[in-house]
DNA sequence: ATTTAAAGCAACCAGGAGGTTGCATAATGT
DNA sequence: ACATTATGCAACCTCCTGGTTGCTTTAAAT
């Protein structure tokens, strides 16, 4: 059986990759590039307000670092918590791949 | 640029797998054993509807394949969409890791 | 034939998510 | 000094989500 009681629950970081604009807005920063609310602001379709909330959001999620410089804050990428939900995944698959093989030997024997 | 445009939306997706109960149920049937509602909300805390419900949100995504047996509804898991965010979240490293790459090379220069 | 078990369906509810407007505050630019 | 720009904060709104209860239908078990 896959435990994964050890592992941080996986969830809320998925939720937090579960929206397009955030999506989108995360895409962009990693291109490793820092960026202001302004600036990550002016091309999206919705209110400065609401990308702080989703700038909020991927922050929470650890998927985001924001630093103020003077009156600004900047946003910067960070790549951890896609590792880590990388690895959740490969955990997945990999009890299904041995489910499949055990099914092979058994079917083949 | 990373440029996403030609790629399904993977936000639905994400959105799938960003619940608690759903990934616990993703991860019972990803042993590729098939479950019957019934099964699946036995050692659950919520209502057989409750599960019924998040059951078709994860079959709405791909990641779980429903197929009627007498009165029952059996529950398969589906790998497919899990390749997909795997290769979605490769890019979005793979973008990230250039970044710093061009980043050593003109510091080093 | 009757009872029991599995599932579908609909109505309802509370809370959260995503968005807005409006206003205040604090740096910057001129 | 004054005007402008970047952000923060709060209130508000609507719709979706995750959950419930209650009832019906259908298959299986006795």
């Amino acid at each position: 059986m896959l435990n994964d009681s050890h592992l941080p629950d996986p969830a809320p970081l998925f939720a937090a990759l579960g929206d397009r604009t955030r999506l989108s807005l995360l895409t962009k920063l990693s291109d490793g590039q820092t960026r202001s609310i302004a600036g990550l602001s002016s091309d999206a379709q919705i209110t400065r307000q609401a990308v702080t909330k989703h700038l909020k959001v991927l922050e929470d999620a650890g998927l985001v670092i924001s630093t103020k410089v003077g009156r600004e804050s900047h946003f910067a990428f960070r790549p951890e918590p896609i590792k880590d939900i990388r690895a959740y995944l490969d955990g997945v698959s990999r009890q299904w791949d041995d489910a499949l093989e055990r099914l092979r030997v058994f079917v083949e024997r």
